[in-house]
DNA sequence: GGCATTATTAACTTTTTAGTTAAACTTTCT
DNA sequence: AGAAAGTTTAACTAAAAAGTTAATAATGCC
């Protein structure tokens, strides 16, 4: 018996449905008809391949939380300065972000909503060490002159804010700027670049 | 007749009880038996007060997008150098969200999920004008070298982002940080310097 | 006091949505 | 071919939630 080793197409059609629904509405707004319609299928073999709503849920949610931070081993380890790292950083944070411009807002919304839900996943995912390492060197590179001293927490998160934060609030940002889709899209490579900058002009010593 | 010249009592209980339920947990998620228990009344009274759930929504969203931004006008009036300024901003603003910490999830979660709500909402708000002045005051400044040039509207979204992000994200960071409400809010409150310093330096010319 | 208006409730109906079942169809194995 | 296992569906049930109603209680008015 292979159970299990390949995805059915049945299968992943229902967890590509359920994707897109959940991550469009949430838990509480996401229904199940909708999911199968999406993924043309019948609702109760939704049931048959996964037992629950709250099941199938986890399974995206579980999926999702190791995609909240991409894999930036690469560019942490290499022998670049800080400041080119950082600049990288950025670039790359936010291509992924524009990239999955749901992604944050539904991880912090169903995080916040169910804050345990994270709390018995972690250990799951390797990006943690990933960033510690990062502040590690950050600090390293602080000590050296090379940029100047703040505290790594707080400039980790500077960093993150710089780049999620904007396409979080992009419905806001829209709404208030009375912008077209294409035109904010603009704006919002245009940050790669502003933000880059910007980091850089705080940090040189 | 005197009638919707003064709340009554209950008109304000049901009010206040459903802002709590609904900032957290969201319209979907949001039960009226809920609302109803938390304000000390029968169901049915809601729909006596408030036709419906949509509608009491609404009024709690419509009075809700009025707090988004803060009045920050004295602020941006005064004769104080830009720096200063915006330092007091950052001040102000940190503690603004921290005091209503769930209020910027709530508001980016329902627009991102009825953008129209937000665009239909529009123009009854004059915050957007505080902010536009704030920007040609930046704009001001930069022209006479007294900070570093930046795109202002991007400077503003840098802003922004730096003081909410944390606070939208703070069960993430909880999470991944494995620490205590009580830690991680002295790590937020370390923030009004730490945001102030790294503008400062990104600033300084 | 008693009548009219407003406020409030318990119990009900309706609608929506998650979850089940039994039967039909497909695939696979011998 | 045909039995067994796996897949899929239409039609159903159960549960939950929104919304309604008709009767009761409180309030203000003359």
């Amino acid at each position: 018996m292979a159970e299990a080793l390949e995805l059915s197409t049945t299968e992943q059609k229902i967890l590509e449905a359920a994707k897109k629904v959940f991550i469009q509405k949430g838990l509480d707004g996401a229904r199940l008809d909708e999911i199968a319609n999406e993924a043309g299928i019948n609702k109760a073999l939704l049931h048959y391949y996964f037992k629950s709503k709250e099941k199938l849920f986890e399974k995206i949610f579980d999926e999702m939380i190791g995609k909240l931070l991409p894999d930036f081993s690469a560019i942490i380890e290499s022998q670049n300065p800080i400041e080119e790292k950082i600049e990288f950083f950025v670039h790359k944070y936010i291509d992924f972000v524009s990239e999955n411009p749901q992604l944050p807002l539904f991880m912090v919304t169903e995080i916040n909503r169910n804050p345990q839900r994270m709390k018995d996943l972690l250990g799951h995912t390797q990006n943690f060490i990933i960033l510690q390492r990062f502040a590690f060197q950050m600090i390293t590179e602080m000590q050296v002159g090379r940029i100047k001293s703040f505290n790594p927490l707080h400039l980790m998160l500077n960093i993150m804010s710089l780049c999620i934060f904007p396409i979080i609030s992009k419905p806001v940002i829209q709404a208030i700027l009375q912008l077209n889709e294409a035109d904010l899209n603009i704006i919002l490579q245009q940050r790669k670049e502003e933000v880059s900058r910007f980091i850089r002009e705080a940090l040189r010593p």
